[in-house]
Order: C-alpha cells, then structure tokens, then sequence
RNA sequence: UCCGCGGUAGCUCAAUGGUAGAGCGAGUGGCUGUUAACCACUAUGUUGCAGGUUCGAGUCCUGCCCGCGGAGCCA
C-alpha cells in the first residue's frame, strides 16, 4: 500500500527518499522536448505547489500527460528526490499519473495569470484554488482555530446560543425576518399580519448578537464564549461589512471592564502570534504582495502592550490635533472613521482601547460610571480596519438597567429574563464581540471583507 | 442609503461622434532541467440593459442594473 502524503509534506527535504502518492489539482505544466515535463500541483495543504517531473515514457504521457492545463485534477505516485532547479527543494519523479477530470482551458475560468479579486468573486466555487483565497482561508482557519485555543485553556465554556431570536430589539441593527407565513396572502387581523398563525406563534429573527444568552450562561457557568454566524439586514455597502458574518463573543461574570480588556488585549496578542508562527508561508505572501508592513505591524502588536485611554482623552487629542476632520469633534459626538484612524494610525500607531464612552452614545446593558455620564464601555481599534472588539462591563444594578432601558424606549417586559439574572444572583460581569471577518482583513492585510470569507452575503448577493 | 468613478475579446485595459485595438490567457508550431518559462503565427466581440439625439453612437442624453472608492451604520 503507498503511502499518500500532502504537497505540504512533499516539499519537505524530510520527504526526500520515500516514495509516496499525492493528489491535488494542476497549477501549470512546462513541457521538455528533451522528453520529460514538469507540473505543479497544489492540493491546498499549503501555499506552494509541489513540482512533478514525468519523463515520456510513461504509458499515458503523450495521451493524457499533455494534456493537463490549469485546474486538471490528478493523483499521482513517485519517488520524492531532491531537485536540482532553483526554486524549490524536493520534487516527485512521477511513476504514474492518473487524471481524475481534465479542466478545458477554453472554458476554464482561472488562467494561468492574475486575476482581479472582483473577477474571482463572481466564481466564488472555483476561488478556493487561487493563491490569494486559499491563503485567506488558511489564515481564517488558523484564527478560528487559535480563538477556540484561548478560550479552552482558560477554562471559558463554549455555548452554542440560538440563531433564530423572538427578541427583535436587540438595538445592534436591522434584522432579518425569519417566516412560515404565506407572503402572497398573509393572514391578518385588523390589518396587521396575525403572528399567531407563524411558526414561533410572534415575529422571529436571525440573531445580531449572541452576547444576551451569552450573559445567560456566564450567570451561572462562570465563563462562556459564542463563536457562531450573526446577521444583519443593514444596506450598507462597505469594504468593512457584511449581511453575514462569524463573531466571536466572551462573558465573564465577576468581571469588571479592566479584566475585560486585558482579556481583550491578551486575545489578539495570542491569535496573530499563532498565525504569524503557523501560517508563515500565506503570511510571507500577504506582505509580498498585499502590504510590506503587515508581519512587521504584528511583530510589533505581539511584542509590546496596547495603548489604552479613555474617551474624554482620545476627545483631548482629537481637538488638540493639527488638522482638521469633516466631523467635528466635540465630547459626546460618536467617533468616526477619520477619528479612529487619525488615532491609531498617526496618534499611538498600535492598537488602542478606548474605554469609557457617554452613556448617550451607547447600549443600555453597559454598566453606568458613577459620574452618570459615561459607561464602561471598550472598542478596540487597529490601524486601517478601526473598530475590531467593542465590549464592556454589563449594568449588574436592576433598577439602574431598567432605568437605562426606558431612557432608550425599550419596553423592560421585553427582557424579563434578561433583567432576572439581576433580579436572582446578580453579579458584576463583561464581554466583548469580536468580528472574525476584521480580524482576518487586519491579519492578512486583505482590503475587501469579501475576500475573507468563503461565500460573502452582501445586499443583492446570495449567488453561491 | 448618500457622494464620486466605472462597465468594450476569457481576463486587465485602450479607442478627437466616422472601418473596435493591445497585453495576458487560449489554439498551432518551434525551443529549453523548466519554474509568472521563452520565440513565431492564428482566432477572438450583441461595447452592461432599455430607450433617445444624429447621415452616423463604444463615445452625447435619459432611465435601470451591476461593480469599485469614500461616507453613514457597525463587528
């Protein structure tokens, strides 16, 4: 029985000696007419392909050999020398090649050339098998990976919270309707579409946010995480944002905004120092090609603390800055664009958390200051991407939550279980969400969100 | 959703209102332990869609669709 290993595995100068089988798709193939070619298969295993040498005489070479072009898919046996050519260490003396499916290069969409990332989208099936995405996918895997890690070794629990949510005020934005109801001839009453005949007998939603189940399960279980797809019907159309999108959520309970951010900071910290020890050859690639600074920048965040300051001092700065931005800033506005990266990019030029934002720009559950003003709410934001993390210490204080609910025009009886984990037991508690999607664009430098997720949804987009 | 820019060959892009081209890719032939291989030749097409102006529209006008950049919303 040969033994099958993958390119990865094969382009290791361990490897030279055995005689192994490979199998993965043709990248190119350069023929000799001193008798013999070369192609390079990649399998995705890795970012580089490994090179085949087929002499011609082989049974199937005149037949099938050259007839493989770009996307063939093939399986081939051989022994693993070292390679005399530059550019790469080992390569398979093929002893047999066997062609699963040709790929016609007529119709074929991937050429041997660079493709614009907007072309690659529109074959959103077949993009796996370029550099650029199957190097993404590979970091994108790497982060997952690393989250989970954390979190694990410090004993957080990993809570599967709901997709489908009945709560349609959560506040984080626009939310999709999930329905039974006939949308030709809905039922109504007085009017109005009578619920009561949908399948959650009331309006049901995809979720925006895991974080108030998330609370649910710290009360009582200490320490969970949610790592799950969330939804928003916002029509925007960013670079930075997507209908779809895969959020990672910590809770703490006997936690307060300090431990939060630490936690925060000691996250990100560990995530690119993984990728950049495990993905060294994708991420080699980004910097080539994407942007020279990127291993530089997280060399740089991995080693040294986040710079942190509080809202009223980032206002400081701002104002004092020597220029001047499209939006005003004045203390109690919201941070824009402009704010954020003037602020890591030129300010501190490092990550920065900012915390303790007013309580007027901000969700009801953060923890109110004792100077009424302001809560203890955290963003974490990065150079280029801006916000990566916001967070905070959830309002333990029933009556102040309540209070605070009213202030924004949200019904408390709509939260009655939220609001019993402070009436039974309430405790001090924090977390935060972190969007997987940014933290890949901000790890491989990547500019479109797009591109960092395997089947992007965005307004009008559903194709695949 | 708002502002700006764009949509021409498989891809990336040219074309003062007057016969639609190039590079890459593809095909054919040659050459070489090659490696974004190289050299020569060949074929690319409802110029996003629908109207309008004009002797004549890729080009000008109107509407729509899609994409990109920026903004808002946010992760």
């Amino acid at each position: 029985m040969i033994e099958k290993i993958s390119v990865a595995d094969a382009r290791r100068e361990s490897a030279v000696g055995r005689r192994v089988m490979i199998e993965g798709w043709v990248r190119t193939r350069r023929d000799s007419k001193a008798g013999f070619s070369f192609l390079e298969v990649n399998d995705g295993s890795c970012f580089g392909n490994v090179q085949i040498l087929v002499e011609q005489g082989l049974a199937n070479y005149e037949t099938e050999v050259l007839r493989l072009t770009a996307g063939a898919s093939v399986r081939v046996v051989g022994n693993v020398q070292a390679s005399p050519g530059k550019g790469q260490a080992t390569e398979l003396a093929a002893e047999e090649v066997m062609v699963y499916g040709f790929a016609d290069p007529e119709h074929y969409p991937l050429q041997k050339k660079r493709h614009s990332l907007e072309f690659l989208r529109q074959i959103a099936h077949l993009r796996p098998r370029t550099n650029t995405i199957g190097a993404a996918m590979r970091v994108r895997n790497a982060i997952s990976f690393s989250l989970h890690r954390f979190f694990q070794e410090r004993g957080f629990l990993y809570v599967h919270t709901p997709i489908i949510t009945a709560s349609d005020c959560e506040g984080a934005g626009e939310m999709f309707q999930v329905t039974t109801l006939n949308l030709v001839d809905t039922p109504r009453i007085d009017g109005k579409v009578d619920y009561s005949q949908d399948f959650f007998d009331r309006p049901s939603y995809l979720t925006v946010s895991g974080q108030l189940e998330a609370e649910a399960f710290a009360c009582g279980l200490g320490k969970a995480y949610t790592f799950g797809p969330t939804f928003r019907a916002e029509n925007s159309n960013t670079a930075r944002h997507l209908a779809e999108f895969w959020m990672v959520e910590p809770e703490m309970a006997f936690c307060d905004l300090q431990g939060n951010m630490d936690l925060a900071e000691a996250l990100l910290r560990q995530v690119f120092s993984e990728v950049l020890s495990g993905c060294g050859e994708d991420m080699a690639f980004f910097n080539q090609f994407l942007d020279p600074t990127t291993i530089e920048t997280l060399d740089g965040i991995v080693a040294e603390p986040f710079e942190r300051m509080t809202y009223t001092e980032a206002i400081r700065l701002l104002r004092n800055a020597d220029r001047t931005f499209e939006f005003p800033v004045e203390w109690g506005v919201d941070l824009q664009s402009e704010h954020e990266r003037y602020l890591t990019e030129e300010v501190v030029r490092k990550p920065v958390i900012l915390c303790d934002y007013p309580r007027t720009i901000k969700p009801f559950y953060m923890r109110m200051n004792d100077d009424e003003a302001t809560v203890r709410a955290m963003d974490v934001l990065v150079p280029k991407v801006g916000e990566i993390i916001g967070g905070s210490q959830r309002e333990e204080r029933l009556e102040v939550l309540e209070g605070r609910m009213k202030e924004q025009g949200l019904n408390p009886e709509d939260y009655w279980w939220y609001l019993d984990l402070r009436r039974y037991g309430t405790v001090p508690h924090a977390g935060f969400g972190l969007g997987l999607e940014r933290v890949v664009q901000f790890v491989t430098g990547i500019a479109n969100i797009r591109e960092v997720i395997p089947f992007p949804r965005t307004p009008g987009n559903a194709e695949f």
